[in-house]
DNA sequence: CATTATTACTAGGGCCC
DNA sequence: GGCCCTAGTAATA
């Protein structure tokens, strides 16, 4: 051990003098570079960080090959499309985010920045909301007001399908209005909380939606609507579903006048009057405008709005841009840019899966067969289950007849209530009602949804189901237990 | 060389009453 | 003729 310092005392040991001014002159040397350096940095515009990531930016012609690349690279890229016409062609962006943003704000005129995320399929990603109507055929429309009654009953939703709280300033709130178009992108972040990908955030969306839509119908003085539901979208033919008797308009779900949901409704440019949350943005690979950017060939970048109340943490940010309120913002308003860990806490991975995909299995399960395996419970006029009673009465009493429970038959083991109905026999299957035979309505309490059945032989034969409807939550036993009886395990989960 | 994913609409054939 | 199913095309975001 001693030979050894020795040994390396000798090499690095005091160097013999006539090397001293060799050493000065080299000192004086780098010292002049130095100022050089000084006065003309290489990176002039920007210095690279110890922080900084290695740069990724390269673009390919499919989206394919750009997910593929992406796949390859070690660190978080993120692929991007560009408009390259007014036809949609576009091409492909892979690259971190430093470097995109980099290139994005530097390299790239306000006119060009036509930029969308891609946000992969099967990705954990945000819940947004793309919020759009016509200014023509809506002149007297508030979109400020209804934004916020949008947001009032989207939070109302989270909080009782999954116990969330939410509010305005967890939002990033997105504007992108022109004269002839009231434009929004939504971005929320939940407090501890991301979905599983954007098919399960559209499933709640339509969801959410559907269940508004009963909502508004539900106490109506005028059942014989127009509204029809149709493939999910909301949609009626010419009027707005303004059926909401005064006695019910004041009524609140949670600080949310019903009066004001019907606000939500907007004229498209057929004439229907539907929602103006666009419900086709949450299809797999789905392009998203970004913060900054505007469709090729237009004037409209989304900025943040004049409502948004969302302020971007510089929290753990690291890099060249960390200072830049700009880049924190863009870095939030991403759909698909989620972490995992939030103060050292798993986040919680919310989903919603449609029941209407799920049970598609072509295997016959019908009522009564898993009703025969266990007692079943049986009655007439009311069952165990008043509110649904009445819910049911009130979907049978449309279209101005008055449907009445003959007798209900609740299966425990599928917990399925089915309801024989009298003086009502529209059947969905024929779009029309049957001259003998008697209809059902089946309601599926573990899914919170209904739909009808009914006696006559051929739609028996078929095992006919109408599409499935959503009962009010309110009235939903299913949203209140899986809240309070299954705090462990089971809360993120919805199935509707 | 190169948009993508999904839904709505349409036309034609087979089957039943 | 009416209804359903299917495949191909158009439309939409
Ligand atoms: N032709 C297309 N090809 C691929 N993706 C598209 C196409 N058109 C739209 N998208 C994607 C990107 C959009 O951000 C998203 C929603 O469409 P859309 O509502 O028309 O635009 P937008 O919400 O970005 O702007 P705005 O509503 O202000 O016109 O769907």
């Amino acid at each position: 051990m001693a030979d050894r310092d020795n040994k390396v005392k000798s090499f690095y040991g005091i160097a013999p003098k006539r090397y001293n001014k060799r050493w000065e002159e080299k000192k004086i040397k780098l010292e002049k570079c130095a100022i050089g350096f000084r006065q003309n940095p290489i990176l002039s515009t920007r210095k690279l960080r110890i922080d900084d990531l290695v740069p990724v930016y390269k673009t390919f012609p499919r989206q394919q090959m750009a997910f593929e690349y992406a796949r390859t690279c070690h660190q978080d890229v993120y692929v991007f499309a560009k408009e390259k016409d007014l036809q949609g062609k576009r091409i492909y962006l892979v690259a971190t985010l430093p470097h995109f943003w980099y290139n994005y704000t530097r390299n790239c005129l306000p006119e060009n920045r036509n930029y969308y995320e891609v946000i992969p399929e099967g990705a954990a990603c945000r819940l947004y909301f793309d919020l759009e109507f016509k200014t023509e055929f809506n002149p007297d429309k508030d979109g400020m007001k209804m934004v916020d009654i949008f947001i009032k009953y989207v939070c109302y939703q989270l909080k009782n399908m999954y116990g969330l709280e939410c509010g305005r300033k967890f939002i990033v709130d997105l504007d992108s209005s022109t004269a002839a178009k009231f434009s929004r992108h939504l971005i929320f972040h939940l407090p501890g909380a991301v979905f599983k990908d954007n098919i399960h955030v559209g499933t709640f969306v339509r969801h959410i939606l559907a269940l508004l839509q009963t909502k508004l119908e539900y106490g109506s003085e005028q059942p014989d609507s127009q509204l029809a539901e149709r493939g999910g979208i909301l949609c009626c033919n010419d009027r707005s579903p303004a059926l909401i008797h005064e006695d019910n308009a004041e009524k609140r779900v949670d600080g949310v006048r019903l009066g004001e949901l019907k606000e939500l409704f907007v004229k498209d440019e057929k004439g229907s009057f539907v929602i103006f949350c666009d419900q086709g943005v949450y299809t797999k690979n789905r392009n998203f405008r970004i913060f900054k950017s505007t469709k090729i060939g237009k004037k409209s970048h989304l900025v943040f709005s004049s409502q948004n109340m969302f302020k971007p943490s510089p929290k753990g940010r690291k890099g060249s841009f960390s200072k830049d309120p700009d880049y924190l913002f863009f870095l939030d308003s991403l759909v698909s840019n989620v972490s995992m860990q939030v103060d050292g806490k798993d986040v919680r991975i919310l989903t919603c899966e449609s029941c209407v995909n799920s049970c598609k299995t072509p295997s016959k399960r019908t009522a009564q067969g898993i009703g025969s395996q266990v007692p079943t419970q049986t009655g007439y006029e009311h069952s165990s289950y008043p509110d649904i009673d009445r819910f049911v009465l009130s979907v049978v009493n449309r279209g101005g007849v008055q449907g009445e429970i003959r007798k209900w038959v609740y299966f425990p083991q599928g917990k399925l209530l089915t309801y024989d109905i009298l003086k009502n026999q529209w059947c969905e299957n024929i779009g029309r009602p049957h001259k003998s035979n008697h209809i059902m309505i089946v309601v599926d309490i573990k899914h919170g949804v209904y739909y009808q059945k009914c006696h006559d032989p051929d739609c028996r034969r078929i095992d006919y189901r109408s599409p499935e409807r959503p009962i009010p939550e309110d009235i939903d036993p299913l949203m209140s237990s899986q809240r309070t009886g299954n705090s462990h395990c089971q809360t993120d989960h919805v199935c509707v």
